[in-house]
DNA sequence: CTCTCATTAGGAATCTTTTGATAGTTTTAA
DNA sequence: TTAAAACTATCAAAAGATTCCTAATGAGAG
């Protein structure tokens, strides 16, 4: 025949009733060995498969989780994706790709969908604007996890990189080279404010002061970040050093420069945050902040699944340490 | 009270069966005005949405389609994602993001796990290794498209782009420009055999001989390319010209040549394949050919649905031409 | 030899929606 | 005025699993 193998054909085949076929697919009450080897053979004849819509219309798990992102154009957002979707893999759980294009109305669509399809839970990552809409998700017991960003103004867990400690080790490391006039390109978000608290910190913390005319905003592309950097260099109070607070913006920067006519890095140096593998490609190889997007991707998935499987119950901010990776874009200024 | 309203409340509530909810919903049978009106009113107070679950079960659309790729890390492959969600999105559709890392076992399992959840149908980009697998889809009438490769052997829908025309376009660029001795680096795939194909002819058009030591085999990678290329340019046979099967094979070569000395384009001119964004930023920026991603995506989403939904009826391979994009790693041989 | 208790298996309801068959009502035609 | 046709709306079964509750079986106790 060709239509699937219901939970019926099994206990036909077996002899059995639905009941136990549905017991020992659940590994629930009380079943004899000898009756469960005769059924689990039977289901390896048919090669049977459970239907999922079935049991999760008992309430049972779809297996699905939904991962809002911004926009998959930006490689680091497809480095969490990857590292999620393996991860999510690993636990029998799919992922269901929501891209928001930082869209309020985009989000509130995906999250309606994706209720209606009752996924298991939700990983947002790095930025959400309907605040409403997650303080409900959260009323309602909701498995949600925040990646890549926080918001610690709600009990929600969260998944991401120490920011602030990445913003220090950056500035260090360019201070330590020598640098004194650092400039940094932010982002209004959580996690570009964290990274220029680390950098405002670490200038403090070598008794300089903070030059507030060297704190740039922008937002987190290439293009973005080469005009703000562009305008700065024209201007009197040019930098040694400038830190990107995402690599996008330190690789728009080193344009800049080099159409500013300045060499990277023996007139500026530039430091980035993510190491994403175009780091490695761009000249001269960027120095930048490792997020370990493996490691988060995992700690997400177990957090988020330990949520929905009810292993796992009290809320958590989990922050991993980033780590500094040196290569060519930094020197000391001569 | 706080759990969803079911067709059962909204029935109650307007006074009417559960059967004429259900029409009201699916647009079928007779049902009067005044009814409808009543019913949709009470539909939205309560806020109802119908479970989806529920409604696939009886057979109908999960509204999901699985996509396998090979590996989101590659920027072509993000993009694909990116503009298969988009439009999938618009018509109604989310996308399950399944990463196959080129293991013929991980395909086995995304599509055994996608069938057992109902996915509507399949997008399959760029490579499957499992081709009994295909054909046991393709043979129970499942919807399935294929993206960025073509399957000649079976009758399977398929949107690409014309990998013939653009490895012959590629190929005329170069020649057009005065280059005698071009390499290219290929892949073990039909895209790559097919892109290679409009090489040789681009050669034999202008009356020339196929060197066969200037054609190479590498994988995708940059690592790959930037090895084999490296090995070439060590001997005597040093051509004037590379053309990459894709961009970041394009780049190790880039890569490749800057190691041994060269200078791009003035030593060796360098075009590659697919334009994904960053060959804006390598220096110099690489002359390459556009991959229409984003008119692939609307194209497949169309056909698939167009399946699912049965609107659609015929086999289709769609096949779209691509672009030369000529920027600056490409100039007259010396 | 009978009673109780543990253990294993099954009956039937349930989850939410869809649908083929059917009943009741109104309209049209004769 | 009545039979046939045309609408509307409902009943009840079905989709494939899960689960509460009950029944049957066998072992051990008295």
């Amino acid at each position: 025949m060709s239509t699937k193998p219901t939970i019926y054909d099994v206990a036909r085949e077996a002899g059995v009733s639905t009941t136990t076929v549905s017991k020992i697919l659940n590994n629930t009450g009380r079943i004899s060995d000898k009756t469960k080897q005769k059924v689990l053979k039977i289901m390896d004849e048919l090669n049977f498969q459970p239907n999922v819509l079935a049991s999760a219309m008992k309430g049972k798990s779809t297996y699905s989780i939904a991962f809002l992102i911004p926009d998959i154009d930006n490689p680091i957002y497809a480095k969490y994706m990857k590292h999620i979707e393996i991860h999510g893999q690993e636990l029998g759980y799919n992922i269901v790709m929501c891209s928001t294009e930082n869209d309020a109305a985009k989000e509130a669509r995906h999250i309606a969908s994706m209720r209606q399809k009752r996924v298991d839970g939700f990983i947002i990552a790095s930025k959400f604007s309907n605040v409403a809409l997650l303080e409900e998700l959260i009323q309602e017991g909701f498995p949600v996890s925040l990646f890549a960003h926080e918001r610690p103004e709600f009990s929600v867990d969260s998944v991401s990189v120490d920011d602030y400690v990445g913003g220090y080790e950056a500035t260090k490391h360019l201070l330590h080279l020598g640098h004194r006039k650092i400039a940094v390109i932010g982002e209004e978000s959580y996690s570009g404010r964290a990274r220029i608290r680390g950098y405002r910190q670490a200038i403090l913390d070598e008794g300089l002061d903070v030059g507030e005319e060297l704190i740039l905003y922008s937002d987190s592309t290439i293009e973005g970040a080469k005009y703000h950097v562009g305008q700065l260099l024209k201007s009197k109070k040019r930098p040694t050093a400038i830190f990107g607070y995402n690599d996008l913006s330190a690789i728009g920067a080193i344009i800049a420069a080099k159409e500013s006519g300045l060499k990277v890095p023996e007139d500026i140096s530039v430091i980035g945050f993510d190491n994403i593998s175009l780091c490695e490609i761009v000249d001269p190889p960027l120095t930048t902040i490792d997020m370990p997007v493996a490691e988060l991707g995992k700690k997400v998935m177990e957090l988020l699944v330990g949520k929905i499987e009810g292993t796992e119950k009290t809320k958590q901010r989990i922050s991993l340490l980033p780590k500094l990776i040196v290569r060519q874009s930094t020197m000391p200024p001569k």
